[in-house]
DNA sequence: TATTGTTATACTCTATAACTATA
DNA sequence: TATAGTTATAGAGTATAACAATA
């Protein structure tokens, strides 16, 4: 979509980044991604949400991933199948159980996350130090504080 | 998620940019906006992609979607029935039909667009010049040639 | 009794196959 | 016969309701 007239800059940055992340090329990749550990699309998702080290209760993923309770034991289900993660159930409360990634989660989700975060081709219409500049500039809308 | 060791400019940028779009704040902004509309996620993405005055076919529609043709008959289905797009069947070969937004899908569309489009709150950490210079440089990425 | 997770069930999204109309 | 679209049907993805175990 070309420039509208009279857009805000902060909104048209806005709208590109977005119909760059939603553009079908963006999409083929995330699919391929899928493919490439043999996880479904929420699988996927699900996986490269969880960090190591991190046993996380199944109650708090179904905040986080905005779904029901329910939905979370299918698709833990499914990565513990693939040995991606584990269950534990903590001495403390027994009726919770905790998911934590193993170390074959760790790798797949590397996979992933290589692909993912691989840029498109067209970044290279930028020299280095303009990716520095805009690498910096949106370092900064993410800041914390 | 924190800066990696490494990490070169351009997919760091890219890595920042994703996590911005995927994030649950911008999920919600997009089912707010189909609340608003009266319409489904699927089909707001098709609504939003089709252009005034521009009549497409449906097997065009199926293949820039990415989805079997039938599921575009229950999407325009959809669609008619709210008055957003209008079929019409070209006398030229009358087995095609091709779809068109209409006045009111036109509003609809604009009204989504201006809830999807406006960047988060967190923008306002760049001042207007950064604005601008993040403006241009994510357009020199997203130029035609 | 209240809470965590699971199972059973139903509803939405999407594809494949069979069908109708036109070319 | 081949093609565009629709209908019928089946398979994923996701939610709600009923249930079991623990607190």
């Amino acid at each position: 979509m070309a420039n509208k007239g009279g857009e805000q800059p902060g909104r048209e940055a806005w709208r590109l980044m977005a119909e760059l992340m939603f553009s079908p090329q963006t999409q083929d990749r995330f699919h391929d991604a899928c493919a490439a550990v043999d996880l479904s699309p929420p699988q996927l998702k699900a996986l490269v949400s969880l960090e190591p080290g991190q046993a996380v209760a199944m109650s708090v993923l179904a905040k986080a991933w905005r779904c029901d309770a329910s939905w979370v034991t299918g698709i833990v289900d499914g990565l513990e199948q693939q040995g991606f993660v584990r269950r534990r159930t903590p001495d403390a409360d027994r009726r919770v159980k905790v998911v934590e990634i193993t170390k074959v989660g760790e790798k797949a989700k590397a996979k992933v996350l290589d692909r993912l975060y691989e840029p498109p081709p067209s970044i290279a219409k930028l020299d280095d130090e303009e990716q520095r500049v805009l690498r910096d500039l949106i370092r900064k809308v993410r800041e914390v504080p």
